[in-house]
RNA sequence: GGCCCUAUCGUCUAACGGUUAGGACAUCGGCUUUUCAAGCCGGUAAUCCGGGUUCGAUUCCCGGUAGGGUCACCA
């Protein structure tokens, strides 16, 4: 690479972050980390109508979670501030002086009302509208008041390449006079990002795969401009739960924070997410945020859309949760327990049950776990195993009684107390004459963790307790 | 509708024109087992259709079909 790779994420503060932008900004950031380049936030904020009052923190909290940092950015500063397009405005205004210098922009003589009637026109016909179409002859002096429209030079139709789509070429009427200044002082997206990305020396600029058929529009405003193009990388959409539809909130496109809410690990998010539409050249599929940045390759991200399946991030969270140390593991699950359910002894039993940790809210709200903190309430007849007489279950439970008061309480532990049960429980027409009943003792449940581990966890005293309760 | 893009198991995907079309998730079955969870082992399952090109197409070309995107004073 003899340039430095510059890439950007330039969301606009119009609402939550959804796993489509988060992923645009990962495979941006990790195109930049790989080269060693240069990772900046831009906020597109010309949208004064839709923008939504702290989209832009929200933005910047989802990316801080998941760890995408940035070189330059709004808060950060850089050698190209200000980083929100709001307060770029003079610039904008400098190139569109220039194109108008050029002959290249003039005022939209028309009101709303008549160019919609244009528009209209042109889809009852059955043919495409143009604006240009509608261009006027001669121009007035531009003051401000009125959009400004970009005037096509050459109507033409433009090959370009995209590094993940290859050769594209577009019909000449993707070429139009569109508008650069909005009536308002704001420029428009189609103008700005190209004059951010100009000055900001963007070498690749990363964008959702709906810009393929604007490219056109950027060229012409490039070649007006005289600058040079920078490498375009179009990405495949994440389709929804049909696999049909681009990934909607209706779909389950969800606030990335949610996914913070629901537990997840953010590198388990990162690596999903790489996934959705990149592969590496091996069968890897889990990846730390390190080895994403020395995997990832643009040339190998698909172009077909991926759909969104909960059950592979799932999987994926859990894999990473498996590499946690126990501490770490520790520390996050008791983290989502209440104070009273704070025994580090249930935590390998909590654990092999989620695959998130906001899995655990489940199971408190669901009681799974109150059988280690309280005595359960049960009706005895669910005591019996199968078609075992009462009597011998009653029985069998004495025996484990009488054996277990003879282990020592400091060795109470979960093999110690298999070996006695087992001891027991071998002796049986089958296993379950005295297993069921003694884990239904001390569980309660139909459906509970094996009695050996129970016992070690509730401690001998309480153990007993509970059987002898059951007799 | 015009323009553009895409097409391998249910899903994410692998396969410099030559592979028994591979892996993973999900699913199913088995093992383990007192139930659940976990774990281990195994199975089912795909090249959209039709034409070319070629000794040979998942792969290249054309057409169809299907899906997606886009045609704003939104980004």
């Amino acid at each position: 690479m003899e340039q430095k790779v510059v890439t950007r994420f330039a969301p606009s503060p119009t609402g939550f972050m959804h796993v489509g932008n988060l992923r645009t900004a990962l495979y941006a950031w990790l195109l930049a980390r790989k080269y060693k380049g240069i990772f900046i936030l831009r906020i597109e904020d010309t949208d004064k109508e839709r923008e939504v009052e702290g989209a832009t923190e929200h933005i910047l909290k989802v990316l801080n979670w998941v760890g995408i940092n940035w070189d330059e950015g709004p808060d950060v500063g850089g050698s190209h501030a200000p980083y929100v397009q709001s307060e770029r405005l003079d610039l904008y205004k400098k190139y569109a002086e220039i194109l108008i210098d050029k002959g290249l922009a003039y005022p939209d003589p028309y009101t709303t009302e008549e160019v919609d009637g244009f528009r209209e026109k042109a889809e009852l016909e059955g043919r495409p509208f143009l604006f240009r179409e509608h261009r006027p002859e001669n121009f007035e002096k531009w003051d401000g008041t009125k959009p400004l429209r970009f005037k096509v030079p050459e109507i033409k139709n433009y090959h370009w390449h995209d590094l993940v789509y290859g050769d594209l070429s577009a019909g000449s009427e993707a070429l139009d006079d569109f508008i650069l200044i909005k009536s308002d002082g704001f420029p428009t997206y189609n103008f700005c990002h190209i004059v951010d990305d100009i000055e900001m020396g963007i070498t690749h600029v990363i964008r959702g795969q709906e810009y393929i058929s604007s490219i056109p529009k950027f060229l012409s405003i490039y070649e007006a401009l005289g600058a040079d193009l920078p490498s375009f990388v179009c990405l495949p959409h994440i389709m929804g739960k049909n696999g049909k539809n681009k990934l909607s909130k209706r779909d389950g496109a969800k606030d990335i924070l949610e996914y913070k809410v629901e537990g997840y690990l953010p590198e388990a998010l990162l690596n999903y997410l790489a996934l959705q539409g990149w592969h590496p050249k091996d069968d890897q599929e889990i990846f730390t945020v390190d080895e994403l940045i020395k995997s990832f390759d643009v040339n190998r991200v698909q172009k077909a859309g991926a759909q969104w399946d909960d059950d592979k991030l799932n999987w994926i969270n859990k894999e990473h949760m498996k590499k946690l140390s126990a501490d770490e593991l520790q520390d996050e699950i008791l983290k989502w327990l209440p104070e009273k359910m704070q025994n580090p002894k249930i935590i390998p039993i909590i654990f092999e049950r989620i695959t998130r940790f906001g899995d655990i809210k489940g199971m408190i709200e669901k009681g799974e776990l109150d059988f280690f903190f309280k005595q359960p309430e049960y009706s005895k007849e669910k005591l019996i195993f199968k078609n075992t007489p009462a009597e011998k279950i009653l029985s069998n439970l004495e025996q484990a009684i009488k054996k277990l008061k003879d282990l020592d309480g400091s060795i109470f532990t979960a093999e110690n107390v298999k070996k006695v049960l087992m001891g027991i429980a071998e002796g049986l027409e089958s296993k379950g004459e005295l297993l069921h009943p003694v884990r239904f003792a001390l569980s309660g449940l139909d459906k509970s963790p094996d009695p050996f581990i129970i016992a070690e966890i509730l401690g001998k005293n309480e153990t007993l307790s509970r059987l002898q309760k059951a007799i």
